[in-house]
DNA sequence: ATGACTCCCGAGGGGAGA
């Protein structure tokens, strides 16, 4: 099985680079973030005539989260990151694709810090933590990924220096992202590719893709359980070379299928 | 470097992104 994540940057801005993608890759599920629309301007039609099957959570203007599924049937079970009534971000969906629960997910940005938004951040981040706890208690192989938003080391970023004041590289967000792996999870890119400079975003800014000036946001966090069943990952790079593309480029694993 | 680049909203710039 075949899973991808993709911050699209738009999804209507985007849709041929999206559609062009799929066919070229044919991912068995797609995460997808930032569609930038609301719920009733998900290109539906597009994605079914490409063949998946969608559950999307929207939102005017920003934010904005999908699953998509090819081949299998998709349950969805929530599309709320739970522990906060008041939290009105669409920035979380989850579903249950060939016995394997996936966990889409949009973490906040936090910039500028400090400020709202940065603890907006954090407090999403400790939220994320609880769930992914309560999820690691469920006897069920859990894929959480998507756009963290988290820089998690000095090899994740093209220079670290110019990074420190940055909500995606400051102490506190990596803390809590090293909290949440530390619970069990296996980052499947870094833990195949230990030794690799790996990104998944280059800003449009600066000629930064031609200079692979780039970051490694874009993370797939596995189950203990799952661990065993990581066969493969990698980036999808020349996508983000295409015409109106995204300013992130598409991620994958494959594992292999579920025994029983 | 209050930069640049690109989206959405909506009809002109402003907000957000990372």
């Amino acid at each position: 099985m075949r899973i991808a994540t993709y911050n699209i940057n738009g999804i209507n801005a985007r849709l041929p680079v999206l559609l062009r993608w799929l066919a070229e890759t044919q991912p068995d599920v797609v995460c997808l973030q930032e569609l930038k629309a609301p719920q009733e301007n998900f290109p539906e039609q597009a994605i079914l005539e490409a063949g998946y099957q969608a559950i999307w959570l929207g939102e005017k203007s920003w934010n904005g989260v999908a699953i998509l599924s090819r081949g299998h049937a998709m349950q969805e079970v929530r599309n709320t990151l739970p522990g906060d009534d008041t939290d009105t971000h669409s920035r979380y969906i989850e579903a249950i694709i060939n016995k394997t629960l996936i966990a889409c997910l949009y973490l906040p940005n936090g910039n500028p810090a400090p400020g709202p938004k940065f603890d907006y951040k954090l407090s999403w981040m400790k939220r994320l933590q609880e769930h992914a706890r309560y999820l690691l208690s469920e006897d069920v192989p859990v894929v959480l990924v998507g756009d963290y938003n988290v820089i998690p080391t000095d090899m994740d970023v093209y220079k670290p220096e110019r990074w420190l004041d940055n909500a995606l590289f400051m102490p506190e967000p990596k803390a809590e992202f090293a909290a949440l792996v530390g619970q069990g999870w296996t980052d499947a890119l870094r833990t195949l590719h230990p030794d690799e400079r790996i990104y998944t975003y280059w800003d449009y800014f600066r000629k930064a893709y031609d200079r692979n000036a780039g970051l490694r946001i874009d993370h797939f966090l596995l189950s203990p359980q799952l661990a065993g069943r990581l066969r493969s990952a990698g980036v999808d790079r020349h996508v983000r070379g295409w015409e109106k593309t995204s300013d992130h480029a598409p991620v994958w694993i494959v594992l292999d299928d579920p025994t029983d």
